[in-house]
DNA sequence: CGCTGGCACTGTGGCCGCCCGAGTGCCAGA
DNA sequence: TCTGGCACTCGGGCGGCCACAGTGCCAGCG
């Protein structure tokens, strides 16, 4: 496909169907753009168009829209992502530079994302690969129980009671709160279940079954510290999308629900040089997702940033959106 | 409205209108329903009803339906809640009870509730009213940067660093944990910052200023310990519910986004003496939520828990469904 | 060779009139 | 107080009609 206005023709249509959200014909297109050329050549253009599966007519005699090979080329036309508003980044930064703690970020993130590109957004939490472990803490509770309290670098304090056979003095349970430490502590957080298993041997023996109840209490914690969660926001932009187009809503709805789906899809998704990934229709996986859109893009170490939307949707918008958040994101976590 | 037929007619018709999702004949209720009477009987009755407020005709000429007084009265009509069948209440309990920490235990549930109504779940986090503090933590960092965690009842550990003015002698930051330690474990979130306030002016003076930058830390984090969260799951049951009827789903779902909205009522909302609280239509406020009806109950010491659908819904089972995850959820957070 | 104006063609959607059926209200009688 | 019967009334489905938008194709022109 190296024939310059038929390209053109083909952004056209895909920029008349998103915003008048219905099939476009040759004379909409040759008053809306200023094409010039007749209409009768741009039918014939659109007639070469369809042949190459670019577009589609949904009935004879009516105007065409852009197939998911359409959107496709049309996306992979854009060669730079035009940066957002001075006001929109100024936005983006005072909302997120205000937030709490982790769920407050994520939480924060999700909403503006949605309200910024008028679709579902979801945002991954910051992966635990290169997470290390900042500090454990293990409290007496009493009656052999103990707290063992796991603060990684990414803010996701996780925290459980471990029982033991039988209660530790003061000064064992400095001690093996001591050890653990010095095992845990700077380990990225896969690597923490075998370097508190050697601690375990280089401890007194007596002291050993409470050192294993906490090793594997911390192992624990650790793994699921490295649990993939997300958050999701502006469901309710799915419904004004789906109002006016056979994109039924259910499906969809489960599949974002079902976050496994959603974060594998993330995770597959590979951004290139213009710093996102798009997913259309097909592309996804078949299922509830084959009717959608997905605009992704990677933040910090390895986490995902993105939306899902209709295929009809404004790509070159959500594209700044998405990666405006997703750079804004990586600094206040980096920092 | 004190006639044992015409409550029993209503009765059918809300049974019929929930299963069939059309408006119900007399003839209809007859054949369904072993009224003993005739069709031209319960026509008289229907219009009865009308007159009452109860029902309404879509149409002249087309079968009734429940208007919200008619839920209402049909709601107040249940005398005891039916418990839930026994692999029910088995699922329910083995579900819930290895989840891990909080955040799993409240996934877990809202994913159970909706998926026992087929409707939209949502579960408060646990009110912090109640909750006291565990145990607090002050970790150096460094750089005169420390890491506080406070670590409540609940389980919502929350942790955020701490700038001093000048760094600290291991000796000095031990003594200071242990003040902190000893003013606030066992106290409640809400008591947390005034007993650190009093600890600060007890502290040795060199120590003050580092001691106040702790207190405020942990007094911060104790104000957003007691923050409301809720979650969410199950809005894909809102697009099968909304289908058929003019419920628009976008605005219900944007209501249940904005948390803060669907907070509120959950906390206006007393439960009876069967142990839960229905709010039909307009009973909510004005608003996206006036054409739905929401069924809730407490749990924990003041938490709510509950579910939002039409009010087209099967009340009997929804409320034993939403009671009965309340009980298991006190149970296990009790525990 | 590519572009253009013209023309015949074709589904879609709105509109109208029609009929059928479900369900009602009412009345007279048991 | 209930019942059977009857006339009435909308709503919705069906078929025919027309106007419109947009197409494909063709012949002519630069």
């Amino acid at each position: 496909m190296n024939h310059p206005r038929r390209l053109q023709i083909l952004q056209a249509i895909v920029e008349d169907y998103v915003h008048f959200r219905e099939p476009v014909g040759s004379k909409a297109l040759v008053e809306r753009h200023r094409l010039g050329v007749s209409s009768a050549t741009v039918r014939n253009d659109m007639a070469a168009l369809e042949e190459e599966g670019l577009i589609t007519a949904p009935h004879t005699s009516s105007g065409r829209i852009p197939t998911d090979k359409g959107y496709r080329t049309f996306v992979d036309q854009i060669a730079a992502v035009k940066p957002l508003s001075g006001p929109e980044r100024r936005a983006i930064q005072s909302l997120l530079d205000d937030a709490a703690d982790i769920d407050d970020v994520m939480e924060r993130t999700v909403r503006l994302l949605a309200q910024l590109t008028h679709q579902v957004a979801v945002v991954q939490y910051p992966h635990a690969s290169g997470v290390t472990v900042r500090h454990v803490e293990v409290v007496d509770l009493g009656a052999g129980r103990v707290l063992v309290v796991l603060i990684p670098t990414n803010g996701r304090v996780a925290q459980r009671v471990a029982v033991l056979r039988a209660p530790l003095e003061e000064t064992q349970l400095l001690e093996l709160r001591a050890r653990v430490l010095a095992a845990a502590v700077g380990r990225s957080l896969a690597a923490v279940p075998e370097a508190l298993v050697a601690m375990i041997a280089d401890v007194a023996p007596p002291l050993r079954p409470a050192a294993a109840t906490v090793a594997e209490t911390v192992g624990a914690l650790a793994a699921g510290g490295a649990e993939h969660r997300m958050v999701m926001a502006g469901t309710a932009n799915l419904a004004r999308s789906t109002g006016d187009f056979h994109l039924s809503i259910g499906p969809v709805l489960e599949a974002l629900e079902e976050q496994v789906v959603m974060l594998r899809l993330l995770s597959e998704m590979e951004q290139d040089a213009r710093g996102v990934a798009v997913r259309i229709g097909a592309e996804n996986a078949a299922g509830p997702l084959s009717e959608t859109a997905v605009v992704a893009t990677g933040y910090g170490p390895q986490s995902k940033v993105g939306v899902v939307g209709p295929m009809r949707m404004d790509y070159p918008s959500t594209m700044a959106a998405v990666r405006a958040v997703a750079r804004y994101l990586s600094r206040i976590l980096g920092g």
